[in-house]
DNA sequence: TTGAAAGCGCTAACAT
DNA sequence: ATGTTAGCGCTTTCAA
């Protein structure tokens, strides 16, 4: 099906009257080129209407000029926009964004990294740290550029942005204890960042000397309605439970709905904290007190500690820490 | 960088004690081999660790398995949903997913096309109707499978998947109408389908006799304090509005925000009606009646469409109608 | 500054 | 069922 009159480097050489090679400089290093000669061969690029097959080009130099990206999902806003982010710093330097989902099925990321070393990828970005070892130091053998994104893994593949989603949980613990609360309960997503936040939520309730109440899941991706269910639960077996920490909005709003439905008052009866601030958390009534994390900056750092990596400097740092913030509203 | 020790098809052959063509045969046309030279060269595959060069394979056989999509961007939850969907469909028949936004910036989009064209995808997923004519004859030419989505053009390039912004804009109108609304205005962001909706309320308004009090607009992308601001120019200039169209979810709960602080009763002294359904919308206080589309369901669409033209067939529909529903709740 | 030749790693006919 | 021979459209030496 593909057209046989797609237009070749060999059909604008041939039409600007130069060598195969000279258009390939015009388009490749245009400076060693005279100008006139360039001018030619753009004349020709352009009547023919030529657009150069990169697909022959990443074969013949080994570089692909895309870099592919694992979510665990495009449906959450968080992670599409760090890929916003990194699409839009990409693009800016002509590298293309080839995309995989996980689902949050963790072997699954594997076999999606082979299918982009497959593709010849120039880098990858991964959602998480990498957790299969033998992923793990297969990249790190073949000098990958690679940016694990969402956490700050101790010992990365290569280079990390991120933020700690331990010290979430602490810092949650800290704000809602010096709020005087005492029964403290996590609702999250079975999923390996979110129990990360809870695990932070328990030691630091665990400095405070105070236990965490329960903490109780449901299996990614999560929702309004099952942050409802979730807090209903919670409600059924700890009604003393005076706070909930939150693995994200979706959950915390459930959770608010499911207090407004019952007639716990907020924060009265119930404190509620989120995390990662969706637009409409200030939005909700009362507005939602959550963790604030920048998505899109994430995506943009890790485009640009690639594109460093790719023109063969070294990132300023290996591991950015990109912090987040407790932004204090309405629940608490 | 490229490590030049990249295990080869010839190495997997040697290893195997066969023809490079038989590996080859082995990893696309697995039938085609006997079983037990079969069962060799997997062996061979698993030992030295082989992952083929798709970026050969592609430049052999003109066919990437490579799947082109352009976004306004990813930041904005439905289009997200809808790659989410896409890639869903095609990873399960083994195509990746390349991505590009256009930013809103409609010239922008035959540079992203190109730069498709130029990886050779196998197809193209649009967002909307493709506007450059250039472009358009250039893909009809090629006879390149492509989908255009969130809209339903009348004489599309090739395929598309989407429901009519217009229709959706008549029915908010009936609606409003209906429920005694006399003076209507709509508030959206200056962007191509959202203007789309704002002629269709403004000729369902006239069917019944009224006039569209107001529009106003921002730029995209569209937010809630956008929204607000809107609302608050919306009201200025014509305090008797009655209700507002809004383009979309954001503009509608920043719109309810400029209510709830102005002191504006909803929906006794102001209607307010969104457009696609964020998961937020019921847990908006009073819950946001709007107009839902399936935005991941269209993405699914888009790529089952996609892999039966790539498979040879002729999908049942050229142009599917995935439709829209008006979701009353308590806004209006 | 420009060009000629030799691949990049695979698939597509065509044998056998 | 398996193998042989030519490329796919570029970039990369190396030479002029």
């Amino acid at each position: 099906m593909k057209s046989r009159t797609a237009v070749r480097m060999s059909d604008v050489a041939q039409a600007a009257g130069v060598a195969l090679v000279t258009v390939s400089r015009v388009i490749n290093e245009p400076d060693k080129v005279a100008p006139q000669t360039r001018a030619q061969v753009e004349a020709a690029v352009r009547k023919l209407g030529y657009v150069p097959d990169r697909t022959a080009s990443s074969l013949a130099s080994s570089r692909s000029r895309i870099v592919g990206a694992v979510v665990p999902t495009l449906a959450n806003v968080w992670f599409a926009e760090t890929m916003e982010g990194l699409a839009a710093e990409l693009g800016r330097a002509g590298y293309q964004l080839m995309l995989a989902q996980s689902s949050y099925v963790p072997r699954a990321e594997a076999g999606l990294i082979d299918a982009f070393l497959g593709r010849r990828v120039d880098a990858l970005v991964l959602t998480g740290a990498l957790r299969d070892a033998a992923a793990r130091t297969r990249l790190r053998q073949m000098h990958l550029p690679v940016v694990e994104t969402w956490d700050l893994p101790a010992r990365p593949v290569d280079m990390a942005v991120g933020f700690s989603n331990e010290e979430v949980g602490e810092e949650v613990a800290r704000r809602l204890v010096k709020a005087g609360r005492r029964a403290i309960a996590f609702l999250g997503a079975d999923e390996q960042r979110s129990q990360m936040r809870r695990a932070g939520l328990e030691r630091g309730l665990q400095a405070a000397g105070l236990p965490l109440v329960a903490a109780e899941y449901v299996p990614p991706p999560s929702s309004i309605a099952l942050g409802r269910e979730l807090m209903a639960r919670l409600a059924a077996a700890h009604p003393d439970v005076d706070a909930v920490f939150c693995g994200n909005d979706f959950i915390a709003i459930g959770a608010m709905m499911w207090a407004r439905t019952n007639g716990w008052d907020l924060p009265g009866r119930l404190a509620v904290v989120g995390f990662s601030d969706l637009p409409i958390a200030e939005a909700t009534w009362p507005p939602l007190t959550t963790v604030k994390v920048r998505g899109g900056e994430m995506g943009r750092r890790a485009g640009a500690m690639l594109l460093a990596r790719l023109r063969g400097e070294e990132p300023p740092r290996k591991v950015e820490d990109i912090g987040f913030e407790y932004v204090e509203r309405s629940t608490t």
